[in-house]
DNA sequence: ACTGATAATTGATCCAGGTCAATGCGCGTT
DNA sequence: AACGCGCATTGACCTGGATCAATTATCAGT
């Protein structure tokens, strides 16, 4: 049996499945998660014409960078990304973790131009969204519009909420509400809330969260002498996802 | 003379003469930075109709907080607001200050409730943009939607860059890199990009930069003695922008 | 113009979390 | 199964900025 230790299984299974049938949207799995939901029937049809399906990258793969001309917005299929800000003089911002069902690079429509960079963090899989063509189509269909918006508005709160943790939250509480919103996102997507796979790597986290990679460590240690969680490389469990969320503060 | 240390005399002018006038968008001094650019003229008079026009707030009034039911967004028309994020155990963090031009409220779009709360800094005023009327012209106007998105994605921008400010700046680089980007958006709106007033409290910055009040203070009297800032109360003069660049990292 | 309340500055001390250094572990490769 | 490399853990120590404490300046309201 192969080593699968460094990937969400059930992730990848889905990418095969659906990216070998290449199927339709009201098909998919992530349906529900994704943009089509409250189109109709007819404009989804449209819809389909204009999504490049399934596109594949491995991990550590450049989904794009800050050189790459925008074109596209891109829905996860499979697998996680991160991205990533970065200054001139090499110091980069982990700015977020996306999992099936999220949209990468709507900060990229202002400017046209990707500001940030973007990671596979394991074999993903991706739908790309053509921005002009999507344009285009909102003219006749405001349902997508108002989809794409709403969208936009959640990852911003998304990003407010990040603001608090990265100003105000001590380690503990970073570390604790950063595990909690993995699972909820898991759950979300029907798997197991309290069993999953830690797709990036401490400094990923670390970084994402301002802290040190071996301030992660210590905390992931304490976690689990404390009986919060119960650690094996990349596979964590929360163990006590009560005591977790007293933490987050 | 009379003390005007804690207002922007420019924005003020601006707001009585035309809140007293009640214009229409396409003669506000504002158009260049709002929700019209790009509309045709016809649509602009229908965006006309549902603008529920220069509503005022004085210092300390807010114009919504997280229990206020959400029913539209606002742009600023004179004077400068503040957000914040609240924890329930009373943090806050102050998520942006906005000013002339500049949009409040469109992370309560996806949840369709102000998770945030947005107090004026100053007397100031607002266009409110009531968010179903939007959405049914949007419908009509897809330039609107366009010019809407654009928006959202602008600020998603500003939020990844305050991510890395956050995670990533010492107290130094997060002063001086907030400084100039008051200086660019005072600019942009046509005042000096030298002096300006800090319509915000000493601790409204500290606490949006992630840092103690007396870390600021203690910042803006070693600037002072260093020559790179002037400042007496309020009111802030940028002696030596370059260098103050140079320490943004 | 006076005054109490609030904001800002300044100094002294402390500590959460960063940095440095060493070791250990897992995983892919041959 | 042995090797090697990057990732992770652990320990010792240090420091940037927080906290605590005391003045001093500012401003809104009378």
């Amino acid at each position: 049996m192969a080593q699968l230790n460094n990937v969400t299984p059930l992730f990848k299974d889905l990418a095969k499945v659906e990216h070998e049938h290449n199927i339709a949207c009201k098909e998919c799995s992530l349906y529900r998660l994704c943009l089509p939901l409250g189109l109709h029937s007819n404009d989804l049809v449209q819809l389909d014409k204009i999504i490049k399906r399934s596109q594949s990258y491995s991990r550590g793969q450049a989904l794009f960078s800050s050189d790459t001309p925008f074109k596209s917005i891109f829905v996860v299929r499979s697998g996680s990304f991160k991205t990533t800000v970065q200054a001139s003089d090499g110091r980069e911002q982990v700015t977020g973790f996306y999992f099936p069902g999220e949209f990468i690079g709507m900060d990229a429509i202002y400017e046209q131009a990707y500001k940030s960079s973007a990671k596979a963090l394991e074999s993903s899989s991706v739908c790309e969204l053509p921005f002009e063509k999507l344009q285009e189509f909102g003219a006749t269909m405001p349902q997508l519009q108002v989809q794409m918006m709403s969208r936009l508005s959640k990852e911003l709160s998304g990003d407010k909420t990040l603001m608090f943790l990265l100003g105000k939250k001590t380690a503990e509480e970073k570390l604790a509400t950063f595990l909690l919103s993995l699972s909820r996102r898991f759950q979300d997507r029907g798997f197991s809330a309290r069993d999953f796979q830690l797709t990036m790597s401490r400094g990923d986290i670390a970084n994402h969260l301002g802290l040190a990679v071996e301030t992660v460590s210590r905390l992931f240690t304490r976690f689990q002498d404390e009986g919060l969680i119960s650690l094996q490389g990349k596979a964590i469990s929360l163990t006590d996802q009560d005591k977790l969320k007293q933490l987050c503060g």
